[in-house]
DNA sequence: CGAATACTTGGCGAGTTGGCTAAATAGCCA
DNA sequence: TGGCTATTTAGCCAACTCGCCAAGTATTCG
């Protein structure tokens, strides 16, 4: 039965919800929303973000890498020094609507 | 170094981007982004999200379960099916800057 | 009751993630 | 040049994800 509905669309699940579930998955990760949320205030440089964080500068550098990727984050190179900054203050929207989610359910269910 | 800055902090990464981050991993595939925009149109049964999705009943069902538990969704058996429906209209307000960051993106970036 | 439908759960296998350590790379300064 | 600091890359491994199929549960109906 479900070939027959597919068969009407271009795809089952169209393009923009693989786009748009990338996004999401670049940051749906505590760190990484930790590091969102810092960049937000003002830009940092790995270091920085690394005792923040405070895992290896390694994982910190994929976690940015990877939000780099994901088109949340643009980095800077200064010397030696590499500096992240958001390149969409809108993501921070992100944060009350997943807060407001968070909060109806721990409210309402059980 | 990273030691000493944790120090200041009851945890390095708080509770609360651990929290969102479960919520965002739940909206962060492309199968349950459009169960959520479907249900956003209107409540669904399982039979009819997996006629859509196009994948197996037993599929749909568990990302059903998932985005249950993260308090996206929530369900109502009425006889032999089981509706589900958004928890929260405001998980719409996602796709649009989901979007905006992916837009943004492509434009930029190579 | 037994059969059919709608759904959930269990288990398996291929692929991905996220942390670490170690090694490579890049820029600065003596 | 060599040495130091900042960062990225590579390689490893345990844990998790997501698809499928098969089996289990629940509700309706004859």
């Amino acid at each position: 039965m479900a070939k027959y509905i597919a068969s009407f669309m271009s795809q089952t699940v169209p393009t923009r919800f693989k786009v748009q579930a990338a996004v999401l998955k670049a940051l749906a990760h505590p760190t990484r929303l930790f590091i969102v949320d810092e960049l937000s205030k003002r830009e940092r440089c790995v270091c920085e973000l690394t005792e923040m964080v405070g895992s290896e500068m390694s994982t910190v550098s994929k976690h940015l890498t990877l939000l780099k990727h994901a088109g949340i984050v643009e980095d800077d190179k200064r010397g030696v020094q590499v500096f992240y900054r958001l390149r969409t203050p809108c993501v921070m929207n992100f944060f009350h609507c997943v807060t407001a989610v968070r909060k109806d359910a721990t409210e309402e269910q059980a």
